[in-house]
DNA sequence: TTAGGTACTTTGTCTTGCAAGGTATTTAAA
DNA sequence: TTTAAATACCTTGCAAGACAAAGTACCTAA
């Protein structure tokens, strides 16, 4: 029911999550898998459960696009890319998370 | 259905609530509705439907303790304070704040 | 033709945030 | 004296998101 330290990582986590994802996709277009890779790499632990559903909700409200591709190791692909729309949305979260990063360093030292 | 600069700032501050109440409460005994006054005042806007229950749950998970004092001014109030447990796990949440600043940081830098 | 790897998807549960409405106490005006 | 306003605290019902677990599909090589 309660796991303290991975909690509350994993409460933490959520609301940036989807700021990666943009993140990433702003660099270089990308696949479920390899995302999934670098946030792992990065230490955002996320499980294909919750990445999957997330692609599909940023793709519906219009800030991401797809297309498939062939690869010579497996099925194919869903390469996603970061749309205008997408762009301009991860320019507020860049406000909103230095925001946050601030609200905390205020209430920390005050 | 979107309001989305305010929907990305509200989305943002899932998980970070709770960290924010306890390290209000390490600083100084409060009781909601200053504490509420406080978040506020930092840019953390939060409303008395999300405060009251998140006070109560983590009074449930024994890290905060509270008692009640007479106001002059209106209704008695209801002091919360942290508990050891609590202390114990703000240390926890301190460590995992910085790990996702740090991971943001990572994946914005690549 | 079967096993293993890669990749994408769905379902059900739990937690959390919030809008909206409710209860209770005190003080001061009408 | 009753009414209104301010201060506090609490509850209900809904929506969104994270995750575990299970499922589908494609490809390659033994």
């Amino acid at each position: 029911m309660e796991n303290s330290a991975e909690n509350v990582r994993s409460q933490m986590r959520k609301g940036v999550l989807e700021y990666c994802i943009l993140s990433i996709l702003d660099k270089k277009e990308a696949y479920a898998s390899s995302i999934l890779e670098e946030l792992k790499a990065a230490n955002m632990i996320v499980v294909e459960g919750t990445l999957y559903p997330l692609l599909i909700r940023q793709k519906n409200q219009g800030l991401l696009s797809y297309r498939w591709e062939e690869s010579t190791q497996g099925p194919p692909r869903k390469y996603y890319c970061i749309t205008d729309k997408g762009r301009q949305q991860l320019g507020e979260m860049d406000t909103a998370w230095q925001e946050i990063v601030d609200t905390i360093k205020t209430i920390k030292e005050k």
